[in-house]
RNA sequence: GCGGCCGUAGUUCAACGGUAGAACGCCGCCCUGUCACGGCGGAGGUCGUGGGGUCAGCACCCAUCGGUCGCGCCA
């Protein structure tokens, strides 16, 4: 739009007659003056309708929440009884001398005032365009951005390539979750669950290599922890000399995301009353067994020898870190070797334990990762002991068979960070359109 | 898939075996300095749905649908 001004520099424009452009937010009618927040990418401004203009108040009076204007007025310094000490622009206001109305708006179906914003989670999910205005709702997805792009920033800084891994694979080789399905011309085909054999593949020619991307989980799993549709963040590193650099790669990693969201959104974190997660300068980290041993001192109840721990393991074991150290964080690792996945590298003094590792934050898993095999041999054995058909993953055994430095590497759900940083209490608030067993936009059972 | 809890106005929630309520929103009127205003008035509900027991049900019982939380599964 041309000769707009953003609200943010009206300040520079004092005394100018100006345009600016952009939602009704907040209306305050006085009778003979009225007075309402102009809303737009930049920010918000006072805006005065002035009896000495008569034009204005009669077009200004129909005016309603949300309607979309184009306001023509002059920017005035306000009277210093007036001034509303720490808002964006309490010193300045607009006094209009001219609206044209962009596009009217309909009754908003609930309040969508910051302090009475209060909605059920299937309310703001059922009217997701309209809610996604509400401060509160953009301070998340703003921190969601800043996690994304702190990793992409970390990982470069660290000679990571960035590259693109496919959505759409053929047979599923790793077991695990579920999986969607998907018609592929004549033949079937299936959603990604995770870009792990690719980016190893990648990694094998590439060294350290990353990629931001969209995994699908077909779990039947109703909780406020589950998306069917998430965004992982994965990297994968060559020449470790062990398990303790991936765990070192993604602390490091962990560390900068929140350094960054500190350094980039203390407004948002303001609204919405977060507190970020401590880490400490050395990240307390456990075996497996260890970890089981620790909850069965402290809450004498014996998980030990279980294959993983469940989610009353993973919030106790954090309380108890937290207790002991301050921190928010803690690496466990050494999980059941035939509990996890063929490609993870079994720890060659105690080979019924692995090199994999969880990073838990605040009882919840928020990544894992570990050391790989990387010798042909050693994984065509574990192929062939998982069961596998190695024709299905005949691609990633390829590089494989051709040499691959030691190798190492972790994942994590941008969603369940976001989630856990903000404290947000269901993993929906952390994803704008998220998908459930029950929604895909709408609900799937009307 | 299993279990707990919930379903009342547009929204968020009360109340109560005997007349259905508040806040915000909406509509109308008033307000020349408001600050995600204020004042007065008004509209808006077959209490998710279907059965049952009761003189009487929104409330109790059963079923069903929907929601939510926990577990399982999973990341």
């Amino acid at each position: 739009m041309r000769n707009r001004i953003y609200i943010k520099d009206l300040k520079d424009n004092v005394g100018k007659e100006v345009i600016i452009a952009g939602w009704v937010d907040v209306r305050r009618d006085q009778g003979k003056m009225v007075f309402f927040d102009m809303r737009d990418m930049t920010g918000k401004v006072q805006c005065v309708a002035l009896p000495s203009h008569a034009d204005v108040i009669e077009k200004v009076k129909e005016v309603r929440l949300e309607w979309v204007l184009k306001i023509t007025g002059k920017v005035n310094a306000r009277p210093p009884k007036n001034v509303k000490a720490g808002a964006m622009n309490g010193d300045i206001e607009l006094e209009i001398t001219g609206v044209e109305v962009l596009a009217p708006a309909e009754p908003l179906p609930f309040d969508m005032s910051l302090d009475g914003y209060n909605l059920e989670l299937t309310t703001e999910l059922d009217n997701r365009a309209l809610v996604l205005r509400h401060p509160k709702v953009q301070a998340v997805f703003k921190v969601q951005e800043t996690i994304i792009d702190a990793f992409r920033e970390f990982m470069k800084k660290n000679m990571f390539f960035e590259f693109q891994a496919p959505s759409i694979t053929p047979a599923v080789a790793e077991g695990g979750s579920e999986v969607f399905q998907v018609n592929y011309f004549d033949k079937k085909a299936f959603l990604t669950q995770s870009p792990q054999l690719y980016k190893q593949i990648v990694m094998s020619a590439f060294e350290r290599v990353f990629s931001v991307n969209k995994i699908f989980r077909a779990e039947p799993s109703a909780t406020t922890r589950h998306l069917t549709e998430v965004v992982s963040l994965d990297a994968e590193m060559a020449f470790i000399d062990g398990w303790e650099d991936v765990k070192d790669m993604a602390e490091g990693t962990v560390k900068f995301i929140l350094e960054e969201v500190t350094k980039r959104n203390g407004a948002e974190l303001k609204l919405l009353k977060a507190e970020l997660p401590v880490m400490i300068e050395k990240t307390p980290t456990f075996s497996l067994t260890e970890a089981q041993e620790k909850i069965f001192k402290e809450y004498k109840r014996d998980v030990r020898g279980e294959k993983d721990l469940n989610p009353q393991d993973e919030r106790e074991l954090c309380e108890i870190v937290k207790k002991e150290t301050g921190s928010d964080f803690v690496f466990v690792y050494g999980y059941p070797t035939r509990k996890k996945p063929f490609y993870v590298y079994p720890n060659p003094e105690v080979p019924e334990f692995n090199h994999g590792m969880d990073l838990l934050c605040r009882g919840l898993e928020w990544l894992s990762g570990g050391r790989r095999i990387n010798k042909y041999d050693q994984l065509m054995e574990h192929v062939k002991i998982w069961n596998m058909d190695p024709k299905k993953i005949k691609m990633f055994l390829e590089a494989f068979k051709y040499g691959v430095p030691p190798e190492g590497g972790f994942a994590f759900g941008a969603e369940r960070i976001t989630m856990q940083l903000l404290g947000l209490k269901n993993i929906r608030e952390a994803c704008m359109f998220p998908r459930d067993m029950e929604r895909i936009d709408e609900r799937l059972s009307e």
